[in-house]
DNA sequence: CATGGCCGATGA
DNA sequence: TCATCGGC
């Protein structure tokens, strides 16, 4: 699975907001359309337009008024407003709609934007060559589908049945493997349409720029392959500027200083000279990508990063006085208030920092934008209030404050404002320190004399004899886990032998806020229960036992939700990213895994399997670290040693990681959820295929079909699960026999066998982890009343040449 | 006055 | 940490 033989697709929602709009209101419904925001002025800014409008010469960078004029029928539905700004919440939820789809078929997905995602599907690609013979994928199989220097896809999958016999270039496991994940977009595609109503286009390519590139090629409701040996032919007619990246003032120089224009004379150019033209990364990605390399990796995201909104305040509106500036800061704040709010009932995260960022006119005219960002306290509450004055706080900080005038206080600022913005970001995951407090809450009385204890240690910069090793919560650490194990195996264990430290989060605050700031940054280097998975489980055995020379490092980890940041990691984030899709990977591996009901139990049986020996190596390793720690940066890397390591490992059975105890309940729970959603994207194929012959059906007996049609797609996800409800672990939720004793779930109002009750708690902590993992295990919901989807083969003259025409490659994008 | 409001990445 | 860029 080298990086250049992936299987990478970009999906791409038609004309969304216009989609979204049509779907909402019905009566819009094949009628042409832009969405328009602020309404007022010439009939208000495009930001969408329909195909049906498009036809008729409506553009984006068009107002209202002008549309009108191009297509006097056009509908023009507004962007709602809220708090003075457009309010685009009902296209971020649909968004986020489309993408649960996308994410039952891989969890390897980047969201790129508010409608558009990356899907590495290499994996299942690969899965699918075990049950499917290529040489009966046939043109059926993939209505709207195209490949880019074909004339007809036909002719492409004829080239594959013949291994490309015909031609040298051509790369056969390459194609063959282009044309399955053409097929399971297909899939994708008609999941996306069955469950949420909305047309999506595809590109299929080896890596994202690819991808991205031709799924622009056709449009809307299509898919464009991108094989190999057709790079070149797409690259002679390719302007430089329509690769991602090259669009801004870099392509322009870039094109300016080699005197070319078009993608394919960026070959002529060798990767040295290219470095000295621009600089060393510069200077291979470009060479790279001129090939058609693209080395990025799809990350794992679903959630945003950063949360934020802001404002143009342009003319009139611009801010000259404190009044200004307080009512549009608070606006924000609470826009970032609600956002907030919704985010974290979604994702169980909560952020670390704030940032305000605005524009002010300088003295000679010219603009000039600033920003200024800010740590919460452990114990600010966030709300809009707080984000207002802290926002304030910073700009006046940063602008030198208001002008006073004759005395009064006034409220005219130095310079005016045209631009505001407030955003969150660095988010932290709930359930950690939801855990946390529960270990703390365990702990009783200790906690807080723990927490006072430690601030003393990471401020006292010349004391390094206070470490954490020696100090007297070590036993009550110890039951501690004790008390994980007891709750995750039912099981007693023996008393270990080593410390186990928790980091806390929770502030007394009856302590003196002198060491905050200290303690912030203790916390700015805590990692996520599952980044600490991650690191841990990508250390080989043998990079344990080289630890014995050097202590482990623990780099944090920036792809989960929480977008964790580090500066000391051994490892590029790029490794990193290899090291998910590598246990995502893993989990794709053994689509059979399914059937096995619970890890927990089997966990529980290899349990013993702990390696005393490793650990006693460590902790040996760091006794040297632990002597040294004089100065204030030392003594924190050490607390993060001793939180993060603790000493004794065993293997996963199920992945085969090397894994330390404190990662057992992470790391159970994340297999559960990885099965959990692999059952759901069964689930999806399963009745993609019962659909389909639903729809065969229909041709010879239609009102059979209907029936059939209802049966299957109204039922819940839970009861179709009923057949195999021994091997399922969705088996969990359902409720076997109405005579057994039931207690009804806090959590999700389901009833559950008393019995099963224990692993349906599982199942949540799971989905828990799930979320913080960006991959949502909401079981998939097909509605009844959707519209079916027609099968059509594109009916496209065959011409003999395999050649396309000439016309320009530019001529198939909008301009 | 006139793509605005997002988001992510990067380099110093 | 902040400024700037790129792209939807």
């Amino acid at each position: 699975m080298e990086q250049e033989n992936r299987v990478v697709v970009l999906i791409d929602m038609d004309c969304f907001y216009c989609q979204v709009e049509e779907k909402l209101n019905l009566d819009l419904r094949g009628k042409p359309i832009a969405v328009v925001q602020y309404n007022p002025w010439k009939g208000g800014g495009i930001i969408a337009v329909n195909y049906v409008a498009r036809a008729m010469g409506v553009s984006r960078h068009m107002r209202g008024d002008e549309a009108k004029e191009k297509c006097p029928e056009i509908q023009l539905p507004s962007v709602p407003c809220l708090r003075g700004k457009a309010d685009i919440s009902k296209y971020r939820d649909a968004g986020i709609e489309v993408a649960k789809v996308l994410q039952k078929f891989t969890a390897l997905l980047e969201r790129a934007s508010i409608d558009e995602a990356y899907l590495d599907i290499t994996r299942p690609v690969e899965e699918r060559l075990k049950t499917l013979n290529t040489n009966l994928v046939n043109t059926d199989m993939l209505p709207n589908a195209y490949a880019l220097g074909y004339d007809s896809l036909a002719e492409f999958i004829q080239d594959v049945h013949n291994c490309g016999a015909d031609s040298i270039e051509f790369d056969y496991e390459h194609a063959k493997r282009l044309l399955v994940g053409a097929v399971i977009v297909s899939e994708i595609r008609a999941a996306v349409f069955e469950e949420t109503g909305y047309t999506c286009s595809a590109g299929i390519a080896h890596n994202k720029i690819l991808a991205k590139l031709v799924c622009g090629m056709n449009k809307p409701n299509k898919q464009t392959i991108l094989p190999k040996h057709s790079i070149n032919i797409l690259y002679r007619t390719l302007s430089l500027k329509k690769v991602k990246h090259l669009g801004g003032k870099f392509g322009d120089t870039v094109c300016e200083t080699l005197k070319i224009s078009k993608m394919s004379e960026l070959q002529n150019f060798t990767e040295k000279q290219l470095q000295t033209k621009f600089d060393e990364k510069n200077g291979t990605w470009l060479y790279n990508i001129a090939r058609g390399v693209d080395l990025e990796p799809v990350q794992a995201r679903f959630n945003a990063k950063s949360i934020g909104c802001c404002k143009q305040l342009r003319g009139k509106s611009a801010l000259t006085d404190l009044d200004g500036l307080k009512k549009w800061l608070r606006d924000l704040g609470d826009e970032i208030e609600d956002r907030l709010e919704k985010d974290a009932l979604e994702n169980n995260r909560t952020p670390r920092q704030m940032v305000v960022s605005f524009t002010t006119q300088l003295p000679d005219g010219r603009d000039s934008g600033s920003s200024r960002s800010y740590n919460f306290a452990v114990d600010d509450e966030l709300c809009g209030e707080l984000f207002c004055s802290k926002a304030l706080d910073l700009v006046m900080d940063s602008m030198e404050g208001v002008k006073l005038k004759d005395g009064e206080p006034n409220r005219k600022l130095k310079s005016t404002i045209k631009f505001l913005g407030i955003s969150v970001g660095k988010f932290e995951d709930n359930s950690e320190s939801k855990k946390i407090k529960k270990i703390n809450d365990y702990f009783g009385a200790g906690a807080s004399k723990d927490m006072t204890e430690k601030k003393n240690i990471t401020s006292d910069k010349g004391d390094s004899k206070k470490t954490l090793a020696d100090n007297s919560k070590s036993k009550k650490l110890c039951n501690g886990k004790d008390y994980i194990f007891q709750k995750f195996f039912h099981a007693d264990t023996k008393p270990a032998k080593n410390e186990l430290v928790i980091p806390k989060r929770n502030d007394d605050s009856t302590e003196a806020v002198k060491n905050e700031s200290v303690l912030a940054s203790t916390l700015d280097k805590q990692e996520s229960f599952f980044a600490k998975f991650l690191n841990n489980g990508l250390k080989s055995k043998e990079d344990i036992d080289k630890s014995k020379i050097k202590p482990p490092t623990t780099p944090t980890c920036e792809v989960v939700n929480c977008g964790e940041n580090s500066n000391d990691s051994d490892y590029s984030s790029s490794t990193i990213n290899n090291e998910i899709n590598k246990s995502i990977a893993l989990f794709e591996e053994d689509p059979e895994g399914v059937a096995r009901v619970s890890s927990m139990r089997e966990l529980l049986k290899t349990s013993n399997a702990i390696n005393e020996d490793t650990s006693d190596q460590l902790e040996e390793a760091r006794e040297p670290h632990n002597a040294d720690n004089n100065s204030r940066g030392k003594s924190l890397d050490n607390i993060r040693g001793n939180s993060n390591n603790c000493l004794e490992t065993f293997e996963c059975p199920d992945c085969k990681k090397i894994l330390t105890i404190d990662m057992f309940e992470t790391h159970s729970d994340y297999h559960l959820a990885l099965r959990l959603r692999e059952e759901e994207r069964q689930q999806v194929r399963n009745e993609i295929k019962e659909r389909k012959t639903v729809v065969k059906n229909e041709i010879g007996n239609s009102k059979r079909s209907v029936e059939k049609s209802e049966a299957t797609s109204t039922k819940k996800p839970v009861e179709k699960l009923k057949h195999d409800t021994t091997s399922s672990i969705a088996g969990f939720l359902v409720k076997i026999d109405n005579t057994v004793p039931t207690e009804t779930c806090a959590e999700c109002g389901k009833k559950v066998s008393v019995e099963k009750f224990s692993e349906h708690m599982d199942f949540h902590e799971a989905q828990r982890l799930s979320r913080s993992l960006n991959m949502k295990s909401t079981p998939g919901h097909f509605t009844s009343n959707s519209v079916k989807r027609k099968k059509k083969s594109p009916a496209s003259p065959r011409k003999k040449n395999k050649m396309p025409s000439c016309k320009s490659i530019d001529s198939f994008f909008k301009s």
